[in-house]
This record gives structure tokens, C-alpha cells and sequence, in this order.
DNA sequence: AAGATTACCAAGCAAGCGCTTGGTTTGTAA
DNA sequence: TTACAAACCAAGCGCTTGCTTGGTAATCTT
């Protein structure tokens, strides 16, 4: 058990143990981070193996011994970061019970996967659907749907409970926007929490009480 | 002059005479549209010189007769349609004088834009930001400066007359994402209209009256 | 300690990339 | 008709790309 690693949540430790996704300090994790970073940053086309290879200091043909080609790498970053941010979802959810309350949660884990830790990761999720080859699209979107539907879900309660006016899936769709899109623009450092943010993308989705 | 085109608007066409775009059936100007449509489909570092030259009929060597890169082509298409846009909520803006109804104006034209003839390009202004060089960064954000001084200036005149209790940069921020992602899901052959869509995002910005 | 497996390096190949070059065709105007 | 520039073609150059190969070092298992 190494000391000086940083703390993860209960949640995230628990998808290491059970084998799901790879403990950030292993081998694997520390090139789908740095991989998720480049991503990001450069975009997935202009990120070359070399570059990859540099970021955790090994030679780009040794990447292959990993992971198959470039694709998978990308593949894998994706699946990693859907898997760990539904279960961080549900875990919100299951602390709340108003349906506003659970609205915030969905909002506020949103808005935490993409402006903290795993941003880089959301972004790409977000950014670099096309380089996708289809099949791979196709075993994302399951794991996707999932993750939409604790949204839609909510958003229905939501709406049964006379707090949401708009129709759940387009309501859906419009917060998704405005949601991703904080990673064009929002500084952790600035004087605007991540906290006072969610709540007023939650006064865009709810009607005052 | 042509019969069998497409009509022009009339702010469009003053541009074109003006010199300011390039007519759409120009082959400048079908070099542009065939540019956007490929950007957007498979991202502009996936798009070939040899994909561009297929797509208006010409070698790839041709191509570098009219423009000297080929990211220069990329900067074209973002420019041309900043440009046409900015015109077009100008003259959206001049018809209204209510601020709610102002602020819808500049969310059915900015819709409009995603979703219609330009979409292809407004997209592309989105998603390919990062493949600009940062010279043609900084040339294209003057132009967005202008562009969005319009939204901002119209959303604290809506927040003086009461209608809109949010900062307007954080507003701004949030609608932008909100109407950008459309293109990502909205179908024009489905059965909810761009005017309806336009309404509904009003309702996330604006108290009702 | 022995053996097996995993992780890696050094070198380089085949293909595709943006772009250049030298020359030909097409359009325009006197 | 002639002159000239703009628009284009055919060919290919130099470079970068993702990935492969054959071998070596490190790590784990018993």
C-alpha cells in the first residue's frame, strides 16, 4: 500500500478492486491520464504516440504492448471516465431524496467530473466522439445510456413534482450544453465556486418554490 | 446574373458586393461550404488536401492556387461565417425593441445559424477552435468580440428591465453552450420547430412576465 | 534459485500527409 | 488575333504517422 498517493473516494477504489477501471498509479492509469491530458490539449488527431510515449516515459512502439493501436487508447480513456462518473452519480443521488435537491446533485457531480480531476477525460468524451470507430461508438453509447438515464429519470421526478416545466430529454439536452461547455470558459481559480455555479444552472432547469 | 441559385438574403448579398465574403457559387465560396462540411463530419485534422480537391472536382495541388495553407482554409470558413452572423443579429436586433423579445431574437438567430445553411460552418467555428495557430486565433477573436458584445450588451439591458435575474456573462456562457450542443441532437425533420426550440431556451434565461 | 511472464527498447517500414513544381488549359480584354 | 493572367493538372518530394519486429531487462511465481 504505497504512502504518498493521493486519497480516492470510496467510490473510485471500490471500481479498482472490483477491476473495472485501472488504479490511477498503475502502469495503464498513468498513461490514460496523461493520455486524457494530451487529448485535451492538442486534440486526439494531433496527439501522436510519440507523444504519448514521452508523457509517461516510455518509447511510443512500447504503448503497443498496452493497448492494440492509438484507437483502444482513446477508447479506454472514455470508457473509464463514463464508468467511474455514473457511479459517482448514483452515489449523489442516493443522498438525496427532494426531487430538486436530486436535480442539484446530478448537477453539481456533473459539474465536479468536468471541471476537477477527470475534466480532461469528460472533454475528450465530449470532443472526440468522431474518432471513434463506429463499433467502438456503439459499446460507448451503451455505457452512456445508462448515465442519461439516471438523468432523465430525475428530471422526470422532477417534473411529476411540479418543479420542471420543460420536457425532461429536451431539458436534458439544453443543461448538457451549458454544462460541457464550462470547460470552455470556467477557472477554478476565479471567485466563482463550482457550488455557485451549479445553483444557478439549477434556476435555469427548476422554478422557484 | 445567374438564374437557377439560391436566393440570397438581403444582409448576405451586401456582404458579397461589398467584397467582404465570397459569394456562395463562386468556386472560392464552394470551396468554403465543401471545407465546412468536411470539417464538421470528420474533423478538419481527418480531412485531407485530397478530400477537400474531391469534394469541388480539383487535384489537392490546385487548392493551394487559392489559398496558401490549408489552414488558412479553416480560418476562411470561421471568418465568413462570424461575419455573416454578426450581420445577421444586427438586423435581427433592430426589429425588436422589448428586451425579452430582443433576447429571443438573438436565440432564434443564433439557432438559425447552428441549425440551417451555416450550421455546417458554425460548428466547425466550435469544434475546431484549437487547430487554428494562435495568430489566427487571436484575428478570429476579434471578430467573436463584436459578435458576442451584442448578446452581452442585450442581456444587461434585460436584466435592467427585471426580466433576467442571472449575471449576463455567466448567462451568456451557459446559453452558448445550451445552443451550440443542439447540433449535436436537433433534427430539422423531427416535429419540434426551431421556433419552439427558441422559446424553450428563452424560458431557461428569462422570468416569465 | 529457476522459470515464466510482463514490460520495455532500438530500429525501422509502409502508407499517408501537406505542399511544391513545371507545365497546360481556360477565361478575359484590347 | 494576340497577349496575359488566372485556374488548373500530373507528378512527386520530404516528412510524419501508426505500428511491427526481434531482442533485452525487470518482475512475479513457485
Amino acid at each position: 500500500m504505497p504512502k504518498h498517493q493521493k486519497q480516492l473516494s470510496a467510490d473510485h477504489q471500490a471500481l479498482v478492486d472490483q477491476g473495472v477501471v485501472n488504479a490511477p498509479d498503475s502502469a495503464k492509469g498513468r498513461l490514460l491520464q496523461a493520455a486524457a491530458t494530451l487529448f485535451k490539449e492538442k486534440g486526439y488527431e494531433r496527439t501522436t504516440v510519440r507523444d504519448l510515449g514521452k508523457a509517461v516515459g516510455i518509447q511510443s512502439g512500447s504503448l503497443f504492448h498496452h493497448y492494440p493501436n492509438k484507437e483502444a487508447i482513446l477508447r479506454a480513456v472514455m470508457e473509464e471516465t463514463i464508468i467511474l462518473n455514473t457511479e459517482l452519480m448514483k452515489a449523489a443521488l442516493s443522498q438525496n431524496n427532494d426531487p430538486a435537491e436530486k436535480v442539484l446533485a446530478l448537477i453539481r457531480c456533473e459539474l465536479e467530473s468536468i471541471l476537477g480531476d477527470t475534466g480532461a477525460a469528460m472533454t475528450v468524451l465530449v470532443y472526440e466522439w468522431r474518432s471513434l470507430k463506429e463499433e467502438s461508438q456503439l459499446e460507448i453509447l451503451k455505457l452512456r445510456d445508462i448515465y442519461e438515464n439516471l438523468w432523465i429519470s430525475t428530471l422526470i421526478e422532477a417534473k411529476e413534482s411540479g418543479r420542471v416545466v420543460m420536457d425532461p430529454a429536451i431539458l436534458r439536452r439544453l443543461l448538457t450544453g451549458a454544462l460541457s461547455w464550462t470547460v470552455n470558459w470556467y477557472r477554478q481559480e476565479g471567485n466563482l465556486s463550482v457550488e455557485q455555479l451549479a445553483k444557478m444552472a439549477l434556476t435555469l432547469a427548476i422554478k422557484p418554490n
